[in-house]
DNA sequence: GTCAATACTTTGTCCGGACATTATTACTTA
DNA sequence: TAAGTAATAATGTCCGGACAAAGTATTGAC
């Protein structure tokens, strides 16, 4: 996930471990049969109810980190359901990385709150999460036809029109980037009207584009004219830069993105989860 | 993945999606039973065995993106297994987000190869990836007392011992970056010949650690005099920087580092997946 | 010929059980 | 007391089956 201002303390986690020495930990038995209700007449699944429960309860603080989840056959039994459709629920936070599994040793909570690994969402969306009143000045909107580079970067035939948007990102008045997007004219066509009060990302999924997966690379350069009056930095200063291609679930780029960053109001925060 | 070098065409990918008219997909019946052969004497998971044949054959290009896999059921008859376990092969083929199912159309190959959404790696191992004949210069390799920020940052007590490395790591010759790094004592307490032959991961690797997760930060800044010398740019170029924590299966910190990449060298490339 | 209802295909979810593998714990023995 | 060994606990893998839900293709009516 991207955050504004640099991020200062990346860890602040209370570890509390129990190694070497026998450091016991307090073991609070949080008795899942209390604390998760499974309805069996609800559309959504019964792997997905306990999973966003326990997901719910770790959030909370009831789970704490270290904490031990029962052993999933009990786990099973005093739900009502059956091994497999727990192992499910935990296998999904498992994939989120807030729990870990060590067969012999039991199922584990080890971050209370992993920030999500880097989601596809868009700058206004995690401006607005944190309160950041992102807002939008909209310098182009218009239909032009893809060059050369575009529509190969784009998969398209060249020639072929594409919407062309050129933004210019604030939070708190302060403007924060310079955006510009390439995308195919048959998905949206947004006034600028529209643009100045929504992220483009919320307007796609409005549109029902389900984004899917991005390639991205992150770079940096410095400052020149240009960027200087639109960002309001001196010639010279850092830049981020981030160039993005954004993909459906067919597997078609739904939009590419090229996007410059004030270093000094901006990084880049992601987590990432390991091999095993 | 990191990549040296900026990616200067993230897209290339050719399209041949089925959409509007019907424009059918070639559908070079792929016969699973042909290429695919399980072991079931072998200590490896025959889940696994499917889903590594799976994907050796997209990577390949025997599976092209669009083609489709054979329904769940027909598969785990013709390889003698079962449907969960088809199931699970195919359903870590998704997650790696190689593959979409989507339920009464089938489960098709969307990308032919993801660059694996940001694996925990380290420098080293990315250049040596792509033969770039990494190389290390060691200019630290000391055991230092916690600074409090230190302390903090990775959740010790203040005055623990802690091992301090600043190393430059080139490839081609060629500086990229400099990099430094703080870990507890007692993991590992390399030499500077080892240091210079093999990456840290590599090193934790070896002796056990395993890496599980990580937080990191990314931001740029300009060249100061310090940076220029050791990385042969000129004051008030632009750098990359990259702030990582990483932690093991434990959740316990298992360093932090520190690092500088020369922007005109290098870029962070990374693959993210979305939502459902 | 176009559109709507129907049948079919395929994945999504869920159950119950079985054995293997690995960590931990308790016990026995030197 | 200490170390090795056995018992126990918990997840990892795998099987077989069943029904639900969503998408696709076919068929029928107008």
């Amino acid at each position: 996930m991207a955050s504004t201002q640099r991020s200062s303390s990346p860890g602040r986690s209370p570890r509390n471990r129990a190694s070497g020495t026998s450091t016991r930990v307090p073991e609070s038995s949080w008795d899942p049969a209390d604390e998760i209700t499974v309805d069996h007449s609800s559309p959504v699944p019964l792997y997905y109810q306990v999973a966003s429960q326990i997901e719910a309860a770790i959030d909370s603080g009831d789970l704490p980190v270290g904490a031990r989840l029962g052993n999933e056959i009990d786990l099973a039994g005093s739900l009502g359901l059956s091994r497999p459709t727990v192992r499910q629920a935990i296998g999904s936070l498992v994939d989120k990385g807030l729990v870990v599994r060590r067969r012999g040793a039991g199922t584990q909570v080890v971050f209370n709150r992993v920030k999500r690994s880097l989601e596809l969402s868009s700058l206004f969306d995690d401006l607005a999460a944190v309160d950041q009143q992102p807002t939008t000045r909209v310098l182009v909107n218009e239909v032009r036809s893809a060059t050369d580079e575009m529509a190969h970067r784009l998969g398209v035939a060249e020639g072929t029109e594409l919407l062309f948007l050129e933004r210019v990102r604030s939070a708190r008045g302060e403007p924060i980037a310079r955006m510009r997007n390439y995308l195919p004219v048959t998905l949206v066509q947004p006034s600028s009207a529209v643009l100045e009060e929504r992220g483009l990302y919320q307007l796609l999924r409005s549109e029902g584009v389900r984004l899917h997966a991005a390639h991205q690379s992150i770079g940096a350069r410095v400052a020149e004219q240009a960027d200087s009056e639109l960002l309001e930095e001196p010639v010279g200063a850092a830049l981020l830069t981030m160039d993005r291609l954004t993909y459906d679930q067919a597997g078609t780029v739904v939009e590419y993105g090229s996007h410059v960053y004030r270093a000094s109001r901006y990084s880049f925060d992601l987590s990432l989860r390991g091999e095993s």
